[in-house]
DNA sequence: ATAGTAACTATGATAAACATAGTAACAAGC
DNA sequence: GCTTGTTACTATGTTTATCATAGTTACTAT
């Protein structure tokens, strides 16, 4: 497509961020970076993505500052991707995804008798949130790092049968 | 590009959001239809998006049950796209992008001197939420139809200037 | 009869995404 | 020292999406 009016210097906000998370291809690496994926072909084999498109947006998510290239070996020297603060920062626009995606994108029943593909655990008091963007139990605001998720069995087996192919 | 893997019916909740939400197009509509516009001609001033782009990403709102077509004239018949409640729910999505956005996407001084872009105020207590999910009042958690937003002035002539071509 | 309005649709050029294959830089085994 | 394996990419050619612009439909107003 042609890159039309970039939207980057837009005084409107939603339109900043539409500019880097208006993209399915960096919302499935960004999912996979929460879920502790750091490696180009654990990205490849989770997300789906060739590898030209996940090399692309690897740059632009680095050159944006929401993730950093860090070396874990020398000779061959390899890189992993790591989240930013600024990166880290995007857990709320996912957990909002989320969010709706549980409630509004599943037929009844679809997800099995608890009703959940993903469960989340507040770590500081053990309570299961819901959906919620505080906890239920202590009241405290849920931001990344306050969450511990759990996925389904059939996510969990989803996600296994992707990265055996 | 081409349609690769639909995740439409993958069983990860964000897979499923990023389907819809995932493109730029579907945001910035989105963000207009929670600004209250309803019209054709008016998305397509206020997003810059071309009429063909427009109608495709209506359509597929509208089959996704995010939006409803109501005629608002006879003879000839023309019509409004109105939020569902399915569609309403996807406020908390693009309330989380602004937050982040107004937090890391701006370089500093960039909004003026209050320092955001868009300011939203708890309609039952008054309070301005600043970057809370949470009022920071009355504690009440804040969705759509709970907040009146009010764009600064640098985002209220961006807007305006952009209608009046 | 002409001009205006609103909501699109049609067309051709450009650019992005896909699948697949290939490269680079090494380590390990035979 | 030659083949195989590993990891992270890059290169190539085809398919598909997006863009800018022009045109259509169905009316109302002058």
């Amino acid at each position: 497509m042609p890159r039309r009016a970039d939207l980057s210097d837009t005084f409107c906000p939603v339109g900043r961020s539409a500019e880097l998370v208006g993209d399915r291809a960096v919302l499935l690496i960004l999912r996979d970076l929460f879920f502790g994926i750091r490696r180009f072909e654990a990205f490849q084999a989770n997300s789906g993505l060739g590898p030209q498109l996940l090399s692309d947006r690897l740059k632009r998510l680095e050159q944006e500052g929401v993730v950093e290239r860090r070396p874990y070996q020398q000779r061959p020297t390899r890189y992993e991707y790591w989240l930013t603060e600024k990166g880290k920062a995007l857990f709320d626009v996912l957990y909002a995804m989320r969010n709706w995606a549980e409630r509004w994108a599943y037929v009844p029943g679809e997800t099995g008798d608890d009703g959940l593909a993903m469960r989340y655990v507040h770590r500081n008091c053990g309570a299961d949130v819901g959906l919620a963007t505080a906890c239920p139990e202590c009241g405290e605001t849920l931001g990344y790092g306050d969450l511990k998720g759990e996925m389904s069995p059939a996510l969990l087996a989803e996600r296994q049968a992707r990265v055996a192919r």
